[in-house]
RNA sequence: CGCGGGGUAGAGCAGUUGGUAGCUCGUCGGGCUCAUAACCCGGAGGUCGUUGGUUCAAGUCCAUCCCCCGCAA
């Protein structure tokens, strides 16, 4: 099949790994190199690169519902599109393109967390299972008909990157089996059920930040949720102190105030939340490298300290 | 040239107004202990990122280059 793929970071890059594989005729739609890092180097999406080592053509929109990018939809023709994690709205009139119009890769167990943030609210949230599902996208965010729905488990200290890398990898694999099912005639299409829908929000900065009167499984929770992105932290003082790894201990609490930090270079260090202490194991503090918290605690001391 | 912080023993940090380096952890040896990520004693380990300069003398001042990190994007 004549195949355009829209989609941009990482996680796209198994599925669309797997339709070239697969033989299917490509063309790559993904968003304008952006500048990325310190000296914002002008970078090309991942998607992108994979493309040019593999001489399938590239095409870069700002807004693909734009005539300009109308008009190369049009000109390459696709019989189907497929989007992962593209990161733009289609217009009715993009969809309407495609003869088999356009499935969508999502990361939760639609109609739950539709939005730009499927993943990480999972974890936050405390889910324990997760998964991807393969819909019809059309006008609305993450609203289509359900095609194919893959589950699974969120392990308890995963990570949101860790679940972002084997979800992509299950994407491509529920994408393998939803395109087989719909070149033979046979894709069930399941209406969403909007009474069970909720939404994410996409991720802020803000929302890294941490709330130590929670209790520290929801600590944890949003620690996990937020790593390697935008991350946890919390404030000591003026300065920002990143919070990258962190684990449940059944350390017994007494009556201190939240956000209470102990602990040395030999113990390891605990922050006090609403129920028991939080080990955090590794920490990055302004100006600072990432680092474990003994190794961080052999220069600095925290003991007695508040984060808040 | 977007703003800013930093490169000192294996790791993390101190090093005042310039006079050949300290702390914590780790490590090695010994001791104590039912035991330990505990405790005690002792030891090893550093051309102080690069190159050049100022000086009687530079980790400590000046210049240059390399690398790392935070913010902002």
């Amino acid at each position: 099949m004549k195949i355009a793929f829209l989609g941009t970071p990482e996680f796209a890059l198994p599925s669309l790994n797997m339709l070239y594989e697969s033989g299917h005729a490509l063309a790559v739609f993904t968003q304008p190199d952006r500048p990325v890092g310190r000296h914002a180097a002008l970078t090309p999406p991942p998607t992108k690169a994979y493309a040019l080592e593999r001489g399938i053509p590239v095409y870069q929109f700002e807004k693909i519902r734009l005539p300009e990018g109308v008009a190369a939809l049009r000109a390459f023709a696709p019989d189907l599109m497929v989007t992962a994690a593209f990161g733009q709205i289609l217009s009715a009139e993009n969809l309407s393109i495609p003869k088999y119009g356009c499935i969508n890769v999502h990361g939760s167990l639609l109609p739950k967390y539709r939005g730009a943030a499927p993943i990480q609210w999972a974890i936050i949230n405390g889910e324990t299972e997760t998964g991807i599902t393969t819909m019809m996208t059309d006008v609305g965010m993450d609203t289509g008909d359900i095609l194919l729905l893959d589950k699974t488990a969120i392990l308890p200290d995963e990570t949101a990157g860790e679940l972002f890398e084997r979800l992509s990898v299950l994407g491509a694999e529920t994408l393998r089996r939803t395109i087989i099912a719909l070149e033979s005639g046979d894709l069930p299409r399941t209406p969403q059920d909007e009474a069970q829908a909720t939404k994410c929000p996409m991720l802020k900065k803000e929302h890294g930040k941490l709330d130590f009167s929670e209790s520290i499984r929801q600590v944890h929770n949003r620690v996990r949720g937020t790593n390697p992105w935008p991350g946890a932290y919390g404030m000591l003082g003026e300065d920002v102190l990143k919070i990258h790894k962190t684990r449940l201990t059944d350390r017994q609490p007494a009556h201190e105030p939240a956000g209470l930090l102990i602990g040395n270079a030999k113990s390891g260090l605990f922050v006090r939340c609403a129920d028991g202490w939080l080990e955090i194991l590794e920490l990055q503090a302004t100006g600072g490298k990432r680092l474990s918290a003994r190794d961080y605690l052999a220069g600095k001391d925290l003991e007695g300290k508040i984060l808040i």
